[in-house]
RNA sequence: GAGCAUAUAGCUCAGCAGGUAGAGCAUCUCACUUUUAAUGAGAGGGUCGAUGGUUCGAGUCCAUCUAUGCUCACCA
């Protein structure tokens, strides 16, 4: 930093400010290198970060690095004069430059940049951490890259500076995102927003962060989910809307948790479970030939293929095919004698449908590699999800598992407000009891239901675990620019 | 919430039952007008995460704390 400081200084002391206002950029690194042809001279002006210097004497080299990757630049003294080469001596690794000059190719083959002019764009205070890199048969090997995690997360600026692949993860990210919205939008669905600060928490299961609006006196809540909104939108008459949604739960972190996180939900009028599941493959093979041009996918030791349609599974034949009990039918005492044969210890105050969803959780869903609808859920565990238009006791609710993760829940919506208003009655009472992730009766949400809402199809998807599903990253921190760390 | 692990130079890491801190890269000086882990010669750089304790002596052993990572639990 001191070093620094006093290269800066010298650099005022030559007349140059080290902090000046535009630079006219004309060309960026990696097509200017991928469209070099040889013996033809491209006047071109390019700026970026100095990644190395190799300084000759009279002669130097050293690499500057943009948006789109690296180049060299080759910079000599009778080129561009006393003055400037003087000045060199006082610019670092970490530097933002402006060069001017031609293309060119160099004696060991380097497409590079011969400048004729070079200007200070930032001076920087602080060393960056680079990494020395090596081509060795045409593969990249990288000594002493900037690896320690909690400063990566910490300092993503400089995570994104000195490691290439970061960046990739991320604008795969924003692609996907892309991909979804053309998608969404190509169905004519309505783009909206609604609120994160919420009186009313709901259309999830999870404890919330609390926040004070002084002006009102009175306890909000951050959203958990936007369910609730979306709904009152379609009950207003659009016959199709998402949003992309930040949503907040104050649970446990590990590398499928982040406090906040990215959730799309989307609902569509006059549809039920069965279309969604059919659009939701499509989505899904898009998305994958869109980021990255096939729909196979590596996650760990398996490979996924997302190519639609996926094998789609009723949760009792799942839990048939994977633990050979039959669970349809079968009274709460059954399903936990049948947990219990299967080994699981069961907390004795849990309902049927939890029973289940325990069994599935440990023994089928793990097991599920390949892109998998699991459909009909018990009720006990949806109080926002229509009965089962024929068996008694179930919902039509799927969720969607791909390498033993789910990566979306979907449901025919309820908008009988009768039944609604009944089921989030027995969820305040569990509330009552204690359960502190259970909903609370949302009045306003069920006034809106009581006009009528149409037939609808609704899901949410977890986009940074879709995220990481895709680019397979294996901690969602990994997919998260800046993800939640307790302060230094 | 529990267990395990980690914390030493700007970065990546060594540091051998406790004896006063080291390497590579980065930085600085000099040389070098086609180098690319440039090269050659030289130099500087550290409250060893924090606080206590044991000891003649602690980076090293012990305790507590802090942060992080991994696993489990929790969590649609």
């Amino acid at each position: 930093m001191r070093q620094r400081r006093e290269n800066l200084a010298k650099l005022r002391e030559l007349g140059i400010e080290p902090y000046p206002y535009s630079f006219p950029v004309t060309h960026y690194a990696k097509p200017l290198v991928e469209t070099f042809v040889d013996g033809e001279k491209t006047d071109v002006a390019v700026a970026g970060r100095i990644m190395t210097i190799r300084n000759m004497g009279k002669a130097s080299f050293f690499h500057i690095q943009d948006s789109t990757g690296k180049i060299q630049i080759y910079l000599r003294k009778d080129d561009v004069g006393e003055m400037t080469y003087k000045a060199f001596k006082y610019f670092d690794i970490g530097d933002i430059v402006g060069v001017h000059g031609y293309t060119f190719r160099t004696k060991t083959g380097e497409v590079s940049v011969h400048a004729t002019k070079l200007e200070m764009l930032s001076k920087s205070l602080r060393p960056i951490p680079v990494a020395k890199e090596q081509e060795i048969d045409g593969k990249k090997v990288v000594y002493d890259a900037f690896s320690d995690k909690e400063q990566r997360y910490r300092m993503r600026y400089v995570d994104l500076i000195v490691n290439p692949h970061v960046r990739e993860v991320f604008m795969k990210r924003a692609k996907l995102i892309q991909t979804i919205r053309d998608f969404l939008n190509s169905l004519n669905l309505l783009e909206v927003e609604t609120p994160i600060l919420q009186p009313v928490y709901g259309g999830a299961s999870a404890r919330p962060f609390t926040t004070h609006h002084n002006a009102l006196d009175m306890k909000l809540f951050l959203r958990i989910a936007n369910e609730l909104y979306l709904k009152r939108l379609i009950v207003g008459g659009f016959d199709g809307v998402y949003e992309f949604a930040k949503v907040f739960r104050n649970e446990g972190m590990s590398r499928f948790h982040n406090p906040e996180f990215s959730m799309l939900e989307f609902y569509v009028a006059y549809k039920d479970y069965n279309w969604m599941m059919q659009t939701v493959e499509v989505l899904f093979e898009k998305i994958a030939m869109a980021v990255n041009g096939t729909t196979l996918v590596k996650v760990g030791e398996h490979e996924v293929n997302l190519k639609a349609p996926y094998r789609k599974l009723t949760m009792a034949e799942a839990v048939k095919e994977y633990t050979g009990k039959e669970i349809e039918g079968k009274s709460e005492d059954e399903l936990r004698a049948i947990a219990g044969e299967l080994g699981l210890k069961l907390d004795p105050k849990i309902g049927s449908g939890k029973i289940i969803d325990e069994i599935f959780g440990e023994f089928v869903e793990p097991k599920l590699i390949q892109p998998t609808f699991i459909m009909d859920y018990p009720i006990e565990m949806s109080p926002l999800t229509k009965k089962h238009r024929s068996k008694a006791g179930l919902v039509e609710r799927f969720e969607l598992i791909v390498a033993g993760k789910e990566v979306c829940n979907a449901y025919s919506e309820l908008n009988d407000p009768i039944d609604q208003r009944e089921r989030l009655e027995e969820q305040a009472a569990l509330r009552e009891r204690g359960d502190d992730e259970a909903m609370g009766v949302d009045e306003d949400f069920l006034r809106a239901i009581e006009f009528g809402m149409p037939p609808t199809a609704g899901i949410g998807i977890g986009i940074d675990r879709l995220t990481m599903l895709i680019t397979g990253q294996d901690s969602i921190r990994d997919v998260i620019f800046f993800p939640t760390m307790k302060p230094e």
